[in-house]
DNA sequence: TAGCATACATACATGCATGTAACTATAATG
DNA sequence: CATTATAGTTACATGCATGTATGTATGCTA
């Protein structure tokens, strides 16, 4: 009974992608075939070959669904206040970190970074490449001008801080959605970022929020 | 002409283990048919069947040729000198940064991480998560001796800073071996663990062994 | 030196995934 | 209201990867 209104279709494409989601998680994105994902949506692979072309389309359109550019989140949370940019960027990893724990992204990205191999036209490696150094150079900037204020500890170039912050975040990020059920990547993962910004900040600006 | 002697037959499982090291890598594990492998090696499938049951057990095999602990890295460092903990756990983050420059571990650690995804009876995430946990583990040692010796700077405890440098070395590792032409991991990672540890030891130990 | 186990090669059967080509029914459009 | 583009389903052809079974020549052993 096809040709279903224009608002349904686009809700079968949504299934679709959920259900491909699903079945990616768990059974990674090379031992999957397209009537697993169709079925599992409740549809034929006909349906799948109507909106999308092949599976690494599929899957393209799959990581739209996620994308976070750092940048944003910076801009976002200077939004609010009118803080120190050390402190504008420790806010924002926090807030990154807390993205990362929505089941949306944290699945998507499972999927990115575990679930598949680079395959046909696509190439998982080259996407995570481009996020890193979109992160990257936004975390170069803000280092920058901390540096220019002399908040960062003496020694500490805006570029070494800048990859020592993002190999922890990375590390950290790796290492949690490795086992995500192993520690919570918001409360210990972002202590350790406070760590981190606390060894990295110029002794003489000392104002921790600590335990008491 | 099958039925060489025992050396050579030997020699094939090395061969067909070379072979599934570089079609894996430039193909990826799932994309890659035991035929590939085989006339790669200039053999035929048979062979495989013969000194392997099947995917799976070539590419354990494989894993098996590399296995690095960071605590025998450790070990090894500490057999030279008398160094503190922190100095010497920091030189043995130069020795396995420097480990994995060579094309065997490079290659073989891509392929485990990049370019296989779980498939039958094989979990690369545990296999990843039981080299992490070993790591942390001999981390944690160090640098609670560290911490007795008073060498920590103040508000650091030695699980922080174990994972701190864990994730560290981690995310370097991670961003180098996704694009491992990008930068030197033993020059610039050298330096990012470099900077990390002058940041996390006690600001009175300062011996700077830096640029003048 | 007869015979057996080894170290493969070859052949075969099976299944599964893909892509495309009809076929169909319905919504949108004029 | 007739037509057309849409949103699919079903059927089909093809290819490839796997696993196993069988063949076979040779090294080893008694």
């Amino acid at each position: 009974m096809p040709r279903r209104t224009k608002a349904e279709a686009a809700a079968t494409r949504e299934a679709l992608l959920d259900a491909a989601e699903d079945v990616f998680f768990d059974k990674g994105v090379a031992r999957t075939s397209l009537e697993q994902i169709a079925r599992h949506a409740g549809m034929t692979r006909g349906a799948v070959y109507w909106h999308f072309r092949n599976k690494a389309d599929l899957f393209h359109a799959l990581l739209e669904r996620v994308r976070m550019p750092f940048a944003e989140l910076v801009d976002e949370v200077e939004q609010g206040s009118e803080a120190s940019p050390l402190e504008t960027t420790r806010l924002a990893c926090h807030v990154s970190l807390k993205r990362l724990e929505q089941p949306r992204y944290r699945r998507i990205l499972s999927i990115l970074v575990h679930r598949c191999e680079f395959f046909s036209d696509i190439n998982p490696l080259e996407m995570q490449d481009q996020l890193a150094n979109e992160c990257f150079a936004e975390l170069c900037e803000q280092f920058r001008r901390a540096h220019d204020q002399g908040a960062l500890a003496p020694h500490l170039t805006p570029e070494t801080a800048s990859r020592l912050l993002q190999s922890t975040l990375g590390g950290l990020f790796h290492d949690w959605l490795r086992m995500p059920d192993r520690f919570s990547i918001v409360t210990e993962g972002g202590h350790v970022i406070d760590t981190l910004f606390e060894l990295m900040q110029h002794p003489s600006s000392e104002e921790s929020s600590h335990q008491p």
